[in-house]
DNA sequence: AATAGTTTTGCAAATGTTTTCATAAATTGA
DNA sequence: TCAATTTATGAAAACATTTGCAAAACTATT
């Protein structure tokens, strides 16, 4: 009677102490407006009394939902996606669901294991981040009929469903802007990239923009660099100090436009009047920086929001269709590139 | 024997299909040298051909570890905490577990509510923000045993183990410089300190040290700002447009930091020159802006790695005791303040 | 007070796995 | 070749819960 205390309270111990059956405690928890009230003061006073918490595993295993969903992003270190995992967090965390993260720091394999990991633990559904992933991983999803969202881009022909932007046309306003300043001369700094569809598609969608108008980059203005404030720095004061002198440099996103202005202003450069910068993103901060950052603001709030929503909508009711959905992005235009 | 197909396999499904007891196939998987060569091949095959994957939740009845952390975070938006989840993450992942992701916001009611449903999911342990905690948090933690530690933070009286920094002596030491540096017109500028022990420390740090050298900063001089480069931008420009002019600018974070020099600079006022700034932490970036911010490094990747392998040092080996750990941290004297 | 209807409850089977114990198969030693 | 070991497998109970069904306890109606 007293000594095995130790033991986790169970069910049944809170239905002893109760005097009532497992069922009615059970039903207490999922369905209380089928216990007499009179019953559920005796339940909820014995689950107080013993500190009863329910085992979400038990639940999970006769087919309930288990409340979780899988977020699987390539970082959150790089202050990109932190905005977005914020926002979805706090929207599905709103319905009831608890966040199972990964990160796979763009290694596909990383990815594939993650994601196994996660329907393991049987998550009621799961967003991955962009629309480049492994055929395995997409079987995955597919052969397990997993809810599944990508956020971030937006590719009408997508997979998946996809809730994001589209960058291809994010590249080309931007540099629709930067040639109507009257920018010729004209570099560009992006990340490596292989195996990274975002940044992939804004380029093709500045280059494409760019050559009609008789600008093409050459190699030497085509500035490669790891996704950092201080490597862009380091990239780009190194290809000044070389000697370079373009009107303008094309980044394609803010972390590397700030380190971008950060090597010009330790060149001795003015921005813009000596060189004109631009990023892609709008990030927290952008807007604060002497000078602000030019941009495209791709709504990394709206979209976190719209997937956690739109993939718990489905979760609940699977019979509503996903749809993909185009977040629109907007030209920010600050002193960096009047 | 050809329409059932819908439904997942379970382990009789496989079991039956390799002409095994399910009992085997579960060996196969958890102890896999108990089981024959020729066994272990026919069960593989079945695995992949049926796109098996083992319930978690199943096991985790079992009284079986779950495989999975919770972290609790105030919000991952900020920046700050961002480069220490992706090192727990990293850290944990590395051994099996999977992250439960949580964040209160700083309210302590939704603190509560989130580590209860962690407890639900009965996660093998939870790592914490900080060392300010609602008593029913500490309470549950404690009457549920659960394996916790608490980062960022370092006390030595802690009531749940702690692997962080002694804010209390970062707020030292930059004061420290500070005075060394030979400002005695001092302000400073911190976040909100009502819940938030680790500002509340750093500002009794500084605040205690200044003192003693004759500065005791005026309550127009104690500036207070919401947690963004914006925010503080905006309170330190209307600061100085007031016509205040101190030596140098103290600031709670990096993040602050950064919005006070940008205020200045929006002044038409050079750092260090006619003021100096520091941050607290040393964030991504800090380094490379223009001038770089004089800090105090707080190792958020070193506190990452450590909570999460002696978090999951104790699970797997509850009769090693945890100890706190006091991270050091390091003062990094950069432009902004020589 | 008896009946019919409704609301509450409990019983027991089911969920997908692990694990103990027992048995069968394989290997070894003579 | 047979017994003695050792190794590999299977049967069945256990884990903490849910849920369909039926029984019990109320209410309302006559």
């Amino acid at each position: 009677m007293s000594v095995e205390k130790e033991k986790k309270a169970d069910i049944v111990t809170v239905a002893n102490a109760a005097h009532v059956s497992p069922a009615t405690v059970s039903r207490f928890f999922n369905r209380p407006e089928l216990v007499k009230l009179a019953t559920r003061k005796k339940i909820d006073s014995a689950v107080k009394r013993l500190g009863y918490i329910r085992n979400r595993a038990a639940q999970t295993i006769h087919g309930i939902r288990s409340g979780t969903i899988g977020l699987l992003v390539p970082t959150i270190n790089n202050t990109i996606f932190a905005e977005v995992i914020q926002a979805f967090s706090d929207e599905v965390g709103e319905k009831g669901f608890t966040i199972l993260l990964g990160t796979h720091n763009y290694d596909d394999k990383r990815e594939y294991n993650i994601l196994r990991k996660f329907l393991e633990h049987r998550v009621d559904g799961v967003a991955l981040v962009g629309l480049y992933h492994s055929e395995e991983v997409y079987r995955l999803i597919e052969n397990q009929k997993t809810p599944a969202v990508s956020l971030w881009n937006f590719e009408p022909t997508s997979r998946i469903t996809c809730l994001g932007t589209n960058n291809y046309n994010v590249g080309r306003t931007i540099a629709q802007h930067v040639l109507a300043g009257g920018h010729r001369n004209i570099a560009t700094l992006f990340p490596p990239l292989v195996g990274n569809d975002r940044a992939t598609a804004r380029a093709d969608g500045i280059f494409e923009t760019l050559k009609p108008a008789g600008v093409v980059p050459n190699n030497r203005d085509r500035l490669e660099t790891l996704y950092s404030v201080s490597s862009a720095k380091a990239v780009v004061a190194n290809y000044l100090n070389s000697g370079a002198r373009p009107d303008a440099i094309i980044c394609g996103n803010d972390v590397l436009a700030l380190g971008a202005i950060y090597a010009a202003q330790s060149c001795g450069l003015k921005v813009p009047n000596d060189i004109a910068v631009t990023g892609i993103g709008d990030f927290k901060g952008s807007k604060d920086v002497e000078p602000g950052i030019t941009t495209v603001r791709i709504p990394a709030n709206t979209i976190g929001k719209l997937a956690g929503n739109a993939l718990v909508t489905f979760i609940m009711s699977p019979e509503i269709q996903l749809e993909n959905q185009n977040c629109v992005s907007e030209l920010i235009v600050r002193a960096s590139c009047w």
